[in-house]
DNA sequence: TATAGAACGTGAGAAGTTTCACAAAGTTGA
DNA sequence: TCAACTTTGTGAAACTTCTCACGTTCTATA
């Protein structure tokens, strides 16, 4: 029955908070599939992740109905519908760009394996790390050889995670073999085509926010 | 001049979108100032951070008039007033829970230290890394020690990278030792109370996010 | 079969955010 | 001094998102 009335309400644009939320949403029901519970209300969704009730249930809506009236939602069913609204109902191949500390560490990151992310590649220009060969089983290659690498095994995504330097020099490698979903750790904003998908992790700025709300609480 | 006219309007509250996005202008502005720039307008400002003018304008509206009609900002003062507004006008003392890949990375993390930010020590059981007495220049305790360091030292905020079955524990002694502000990398929702601002960093939504919309796109 | 209770789905309205458009205030140059 | 131009600050309108409240549908129990 798994996603029986899911179908995209129209051509509806759907708002970014509420992809957000979901992603919240199917982390708490890998919890609950955990404590092997079968069914799940949209409050306990909601009190779980933060949010209002009704917030959750809208959300949903905007997909389709997955919930039971009187009941709640099948937390498998529920699991496997959001994986498929978000589109990681299957593998998705990444390529990191600078094996530095944060490069290393995204590399054995532990939750990109237990979701559908496979690190299939690294790149990286120091001789040191090349003469390495692999990391933690991943081949680290010099960035001369992304269109082989890229040919031989699409890449989905490119995560880059060298210095600022280098930052712009790699996109501009990106954009020529056309991988469209970029995740940048570099904490410089990237000249980029519309047309690529980039989201920034600049960890500066999250800190600069956590700030502010500490200095409003005095 | 900096600030003369900086006053928050009366209760209002201030979205925190806003709040994201002077983080973001003052990227900008620390760029104008590197190129020497005295001046820049609200379009510009917009145009580097992919934004509205009018919104520019209206984020500074809620704290202030910075700006000179037909010239637009001085880049220094608005530079200052910003990191004013967002508490980031002095130096506030991180302390890393967790001295894995990630925490590694984040010591070494050199955008921290361009900013106000400094990690003043490292927390890890793991006696080897203890054994090392120090990483980077920054001393590495065991979490027992916690008490003793934020005496001498007061900790203002807490970066927890550890792993997520350490994360909880950790963050039990945050709350105990009273550290208001929590920059969470485990993926799991951490249970502590409403006082504490904590800011969760998973990477696996943001990548979730991304894979939207790659999606969307076909 | 009837009744009570739980919980979804959703219209309507409230609340919040962004954009528009223009008066006000400054600059520049003749 | 004046005219032409630039750019801010902001009220009002447009748009987006959230919350409430309630009808509907399902379960459980007698």
């Amino acid at each position: 029955m798994v996603g029986e009335n899911m179908e995209r309400r129209k051509n509806l644009k759907i708002p970014e908070v509420t992809i957000r939320r979901l992603s919240a949403y199917l982390r708490c029901l890998v919890r609950a599939r955990e404590e092997e519970r079968n069914v799940i209300s949209s409050s306990t969704l909601a009190k779980n992740c933060g949010v209002n009730a009704a917030q959750v249930r809208k959300d949903l809506a905007y997909f389709g109905k997955f919930g039971i009236r009187g009941v709640g939602y099948y937390v498998d069913d529920l699991y496997a519908d959001i994986k498929k609204i978000l589109g990681i109902d299957r593998v998705w191949k990444l390529a990191l760009f600078g094996v530095g500390n944060l490069g290393t560490a995204l590399l054995f990151y532990k939750d990109f394996l237990k979701q559908n992310y496979r690190v299939i590649a690294a790149f990286d220009i120091d001789p040191e790390k090349l003469g390495m060969g692999s990391i933690g089983g991943i081949p680290i290659f010099h960035p001369d050889e992304l269109m082989k690498v890229h040919q031989e095994e699409r890449i989905d995504i490119a995560i880059i995670s060298t210095p600022v330097s280098q930052a712009q020099v790699v996109a501009d490698r990106i954009i020529q073999a056309n991988i469209r979903g970029v995740l940048n750790f570099a904490p410089i904003r990237l000249d980029i085509p519309e047309k690529f998908v980039v989201k920034n992790v600049f960890f500066t700025n999250i800190l600069d926010n956590l700030v502010y709300l500490l200095c409003q609480q005095l």
